[in-house]
DNA sequence: GCCATCATGTAATCTGTTACATGATTAT
DNA sequence: ATAATCATGTAACAGATTACATGATGGC
């Protein structure tokens, strides 16, 4: 149904303050890079449209040295858009998860392989882990009494608790796996090219 | 560096035998629909491709009544590539959350509209884990002692952790939450559009 | 001299979904 | 009758990234 969620993205950017399209992208990159991107690919072209739309105004700065500043305004019908967006439940899009497709192939590679993966994957989420809190202690200064900060502590929030349960079920994954190591059973055990190969005669009914 | 997750989803359909493009769709629907999907404008194009790069063999099976089958199986080759794909540490993107952004921007609408876009969100996930839940007894059943089970409950696992992960950060963010509508402070207070507006004026160097 | 930053924007490219075209069979 | 399933595929569109073009300033 309702499209463009760069769109919305802007508008709510737009809506901290007048901007250019080059800060725009800084905000990102400085503010929500944790689960939202925009190029000026994208950023460019679309705040065009939303000057068209009447969603923004635009006006040029002129600067000595440097190029002109294009600086965009959100008018009330942008802000109005903004908080239609807001209020409107999230539509839930299946991401794709690259480990875990490459884990329900898991078979086809040796257990030590899938072992080495899931120890890189919690190596990462460990560092992301720890980048979020410092992003948390830092916002708490940088920001402390500014309004939007509780919203910003919830989206920080958000990617702890996610990050902290991939730790969880990283440890439970590899705790799992070493004991399929320890004790291989029928099927996994001896495996080698040729026997996985022998698996396709009899895995069409296998889905 | 390495691109087109794509065709290494369908590489590793193809590991588990002989098929079809428009059962590896269904196959994509039936077992790794939670993170992962592809439709037909990109299976059929990335089949042809898979054949021409020596990865898989294309053999057409004539049927009564109904169309051709076009089979695709393996090759060594395309069996090594997965293989090698599988082994790769996975590089982490960052996805986009909705309702993160929405919230993040939750400043510009009522505490009470931020109450009821978690709380639809904690029942989307509350049926997701009941749902990964029954996948989850389904598996047991139907694919005992396969030996590709153990890796399919890990990937369920993986999102029953986060999605319970998500109900724990809406709690947590709901009681935050109306703590704030019970004693609301400067600049939450007397919440009107022209106020909220207002705040446009100081806020370049909030980012 | 060279690279980064400032600042705009476009074009090419990639990735992905949706809708359509075809046409027979089977179930309601 | 009509809808769904089987089965292939393409074309059109949408969404997004990357690389490029331009050109001045300032630091190493």
């Amino acid at each position: 149904m309702k499209e463009n969620k760069s769109k919305y993205a802007i508008l709510g950017i737009l809506s901290l303050g007048p901007i250019s399209g080059y800060d725009i992208k800084k905000v990102f990159q400085r503010s929500v890079a944790n689960f939202w991107s925009e190029s000026y690919g994208q950023i460019y072209p679309l705040l065009r449209t939303l000057v068209a739309e009447g969603l923004a105004t635009k006006s040029i700065e002129k600067q000595v040295g440097k190029p002109d500043r294009h600086t965009y305004v959100l008018t009330n019908k942008g802000f109005e858009e903004l908080q239609q967006w807001l209020i409107e439940p999230v539509q839930d899009q299946i991401g794709r998860i690259e480990i875990a497709l490459k884990l329900f192939f898991g078979h086809r590679v040796k257990v030590a392989d899938n072992i080495r993966q899931v120890e890189h994957f919690r190596e990462m989420r460990g560092q992301e882990l720890q980048a979020l809190i410092a992003i948390e202690e830092r916002l708490k200064v940088e920001h402390a009494n500014k309004p939007n900060l509780p919203y910003m502590l919830m989206t920080v929030s958000y990617g702890q608790h996610v990050t902290q349960a991939l730790i969880q079920w990283c440890e439970e994954t590899l705790s799992f796996l070493s004991k399929m190591t320890a004790k291989p059973k029928k099927g996994i055990k001896g495996l080698t090219k040729k026997n996985v190969r022998g698996d396709k005669r009899r895995s069409r009914q296998s889905q």
